[in-house]
DNA sequence: TATATTATCGCAAATATTTGCAACTACAAA
DNA sequence: TTTGTAGTTGCAAATATTTGCGATAATATA
């Protein structure tokens, strides 16, 4: 099953309709290269679909992030969203100097999830999880 | 030192200005109890000076979150702010269910710090690091 | 203390995001 | 296929956040 299937059947699996509206913006996301911003997705979106409105795309983008189909990365003081594949599952590290977004693998995470898990109960929650630092570029400087 | 005279000594020695709306933000936030909203901020410091205007506390806490004296955290599609205390740093976990935010010490967090630097030469930024997740008490219902 | 420099402010307008509501439509059940 | 129902949409208005700009005031220097 690849990613777009999977999307479609994980709203079906949430009881959520399957509108034409959140197709389009499924494969917007898909086709865009890496995270994009609200208003790069309704700008791309509005081709396809003139009638679309904004307030939409931020209430799809909000239910697909928590249905966990996308995640969301802040950056800039704007939130920029993207697939998740499930096979490929990854976070980000913002460098908050120039912008760029780094990933995290799993390995790098393990050990910080589990400590949180076993010490403090908390189930860190992946799908959401990014964090803001300086990267070995900018640090240079 | 404490925590007001050290705000404002960062401020001098990064050369920004002693305002009276810059010293009314840092007393609001620190009278507070924990984090808050921009908001309440708002409301709170009007009391004292009702020509204040919101874009200027907006400005203010960005400036301060940029010279790390005070931290952000999100909860709900809203950010809180509150100081930080260096004596006493630390970060917080959001429960995505009841939004309480947890503390996270310092000793939960140098393993996957260290762990960036090291392997990824990024420096991460404690200054805004917050995680979501659920707590403990919501995972048990 | 007076003056010059420039960061900061308040205001207003722009932009971004959320929300209430009536109309619409995807989907299940008849 | 038809019908019922509840989830979704578009719209408009509310709310939140950012930004440009001329006026103001904090600070350094004379």
């Amino acid at each position: 099953m690849n990613n777009h299937a999977q999307i479609i059947d994980t709203l079906r699996q949430k009881g959520c309709r399957l509108t034409p509206q959140r197709l389009l913006v499924i494969s917007v996301v898909e086709a865009g290269s890496g995270h994009m911003g609200v208003d790069d997705i309704y700008q791309k979106a509005k081709e396809s679909y003139p009638y679309l409105d904004i307030a939409t795309v931020y209430r799809t983008l909000h239910l697909f992030k928590e249905l966990g189909v996308m995640t969301e990365v802040g950056i800039k003081d704007r939130l920029h969203f993207e697939l998740i594949d499930p096979s490929q599952r990854h976070q980000h590290m913002v460098c908050k100097r120039c912008d760029t977004a780094f990933e995290l693998t799993q390995v790098h995470l393990k050990g910080f999830r589990n400590l949180l898990a076993q010490k403090l109960g908390f189930q860190l929650d992946l799908d959401n999880f990014s964090v803001s630092g300086v990267c070995s570029q900018c640090s240079l400087g």
